[in-house]
DNA sequence: GTTTCGGTTCTTTTT
DNA sequence: GAACCGAAAC
């Protein structure tokens, strides 16, 4: 492979060919689904290298850990060793490269912790409780998170949105900015950043270092973004100023699949791209091989009407093979049967179970399905959870020891390592904590020796393990071996504590096997907490992985669905209220236009086949039966778009 | 004063 | 599940 060079004109497309060989200066790729967007940017990759620019030189960023792993490993297929040195990741991931480096520009120490959305959260109970904004009204953390990662993401100030938001209701705007003053003074004292802060300090880095920016804009002669339409102002910015005059960057991105406004994301970047860069070319790619033109013409009537937005039709390819099917079902449980008869009437065609997929709009829409699913017993399936690999309590559990023997300063993490023990509770973690001053450096001995004699009886068979490992530290290098620490960790506490505390002990110790066979891959303990803060979503690719040999259905959400293909979908809940969610419709015109664009990105998923299943009703929570009509993406299409099917 | 236990309720989307 | 609340147990 390597040393061959790529003959462009045979490998793609003339849409695709044109961007991929695209002058220097600023480049906006606007890639329709299904039409190659991924190839473009991973040969445009091994066209800068071939042209001999330095892998080194060249920054590509995704969203998503998956798509950079992907795009790293073909590139690596089409230039082969050549492309190591390349630096590529999520935003989240090269922020955090570079804040690890500059920590103190931002008023950091470089063994910062990363805050999981788990640990935030229960961060933001601790200020709202400490302000005694513990009312009924008052909102939970995870609105609040979620307005406060808003204000990040969009560089608005907080007071703002709380007014907007909470408008009708007796909140105070001036309680939830107390709130979030709080928070972020904490984060400062916990010597910890949560995901927003990531990209906002990665930001403040380089406005007011200039030296710096300048440095990295020297550094990385050509930058690619993938799934630009996704970015944030804070993103678009970063890159802006990484970018410089002049300089060379190529964004990817389709206007129609930003499906993610809720934490910030602004198709407005890539709307507005080429007014900030005049002179930018612009290449537009709708050539679809993926699906056939009957899903195509769904999906572009679909579309059509949102505002606002590059006007463009998938072009089909493929040849003509049938309508998608509008299933009518009574309800949730029919809908489930239907699936599994479907599916497996599929199978016996000759399609795998591998090959479908079902999709949702929220996780909780495949309860029903799951639960035929595991009781009919003849289809394989994976689902890929609400809850992260890394936010499960055992994963936790086990990784306080490892942050807090990385970062003495992470109250979180002592407060969750104390609670395992016997008879010690929150309030007593506290009082120890707040006697160290503030700070648990289980290294030193004395500090070792203070926690010991706050300690309950009880609580000493738990803390003695942990003590030897602590003490054991430095003597062992054991800051090399995370998995070490693991190791000792369970071997002499925690499997007995999961067998007493679990119902499914033998499943989560199975996790922390897995854990432990993980942390080989990182050199350190530090690249190990680092790297795992940001894998939020290991759980899911390994099922993708798992999938892709064995013979498995996937249940997904629409959004986890994004990017990937599969010869045969189903679409569950396809009726109002469930898609498009209540709550969106109520919101604004926008909030409708993105659910719709999360239909479209459903809908462009699928390669042969595709079944929208409707629902007629569904048991609200108090047992009462709820009537539903046919989701309003379903009206507003053309009827013989479709071939309407009576299932059940 | 704290911790633990047993019930109830609620699930949008993710780095 | 897992967060929350109230009541029992240490």
């Amino acid at each position: 492979m390597e040393g061959q060079r790529i003959d462009y004109a045979a490998e793609l497309n003339a849409e695709q060919q044109a961007a991929v060989t695209a002058p220097d200066g600023p480049v906006l790729v606007i890639a329709a689904a299904g039409t190659g967007k991924t190839r473009t940017l991973v040969y445009r990759v091994a066209y800068l290298v071939e042209g001999g620019h330095d892998p080194n030189s060249i920054l590509l960023l995704t969203f998503t850990n998956r798509a950079a792993q992907e795009m790293l490993e073909r590139a690596r297929g089409l230039v082969g060793g050549a492309v190591s040195g390349l630096w590529g990741g999520t935003f989240h991931h090269m922020a955090n490269r570079l804040l690890r480096r500059h920590a103190a520009a931002v008023g950091y120490q470089s063994d910062y912790t990363i805050l999981d959305s788990d640990d935030a959260r229960r961060l933001v109970r601790h200020c709202s409780q400490d302000l005694k904004l513990t009312d009924k009204h008052f909102p939970k953390p995870d609105v609040l998170l979620s307005l406060f990662g808003l204000a990040a993401s969009t560089e608005q100030p907080v007071v703002a949105l709380a007014e907007d938001r909470f408008e009708y209701s007796k909140v105070e705007p001036d309680d939830v900015v107390a709130v979030h003053e709080a928070y972020e003074e904490r984060k400062r004292r916990l010597n910890a950043m949560d995901f927003d802060d990531l990209l906002t300090n990665g930001l403040r880095l380089l406005v007011s270092n200039p030296d710096l920016c300048e440095r990295y804009r020297q550094q990385f002669g050509h930058i690619l973004v993938d799934e630009y339409q996704d970015t944030n102002p804070v993103q678009a910015h970063w890159v802006d100023l990484l970018t410089g005059p002049g300089g060379n960057v190529l964004v990817v991105g389709d206007d129609f699949q930003s499906i993610y406004s809720w934490r910030g994301a602004d198709y407005r970047n890539i709307i507005t791209f080429p007014e900030r860069y005049p002179n930018a070319h612009v290449y537009y790619l709708v050539t679809n091989y993926r699906s056939v033109p009957e899903i195509l013409h769904m999906a572009n009537a679909c579309i059509a009407g949102n505002p606002k937005q590059f006007q463009k039709t998938l072009q089909a390819v493929r040849e003509p093979h049938e309508r998608p099917h509008c299933v009518a079902l009574q309800d949730g449980h029919h809908q489930a049967d239907f699936i599994i008869q479907e599916a497996r009437r599929l199978r016996a065609e000759g399609y795998r179970y591998s090959e479908m997929v079902v999709l949702y709009r929220a996780h909780y829409h495949a309860m029903e399905l799951q639960m035929a699913l595991s009781r009919d017993q003849t289809i394989p399936y994976v689902i890929t959870s609400g809850i992260r690999f890394f936010e499960q309590g055992h994963i936790k559990d086990v990784c306080a020891l490892l942050r807090l023997l990385a970062n003495p300063g992470d109250e979180l993490a002592f407060q969750r390592l104390c609670c395992l023990w016997k008879r010690l509770g929150p309030k007593t973690a506290l009082k120890i904590w707040k006697g160290l001053g503030g700070r648990c450096d289980l290294r030193k001995d004395a500090t070792r020796e203070r926690v010991a004699q706050g300690l309950p009886a009880p609580a000493r068979e738990g803390w003695n393990t942990v003590e030897m490992i602590a003490a054991d530290f430095d003597r062992h290098e054991l800051a090399k071996d995370p998995g070490e620490i693991i190791h000792r960790f369970m071997a002499g506490f925690y499997e007995d504590y999961a067998r007493e505390t679990f119902e499914n002990a033998e499943r989560r110790l199975e996790d922390l096997n897995e854990l432990m066979r993980y942390t080989t891959n990182f050199p350190t303990l530090d690249a190990f907490l680092s790297e795992m803060a940001l894998q939020t979503n290991l759980d899911a690719e390994a099922e993708v992985a798992a999938q892709q040999q064995e013979d498995v259905l996937r249940l997904s959400t629409v959004h986890q669905a994004k990017g990937l293909e599969w010869k045969v979908v189903f679409l569950c809940w396809v009726a109002d209220g469930m898609f498009p969610t209540t709550r969106a419709v109520n919101e604004s015109e926008e909030g409708l236009a993105e659910e719709r664009r999360l239909f479209y990105v459903a809908i462009t998923r699928a390669k042969d086949a595709l079944y929208l299943c409707v629902p007629r009703q569904r048991r609200g929570r108090d047992g009462t039966i709820q009537y539903l009509s046919p989701s309003a993406f379903i009206q507003e299409l053309s009827p013989d778009l479709m071939s309407v099917v009576a299932g059940g």
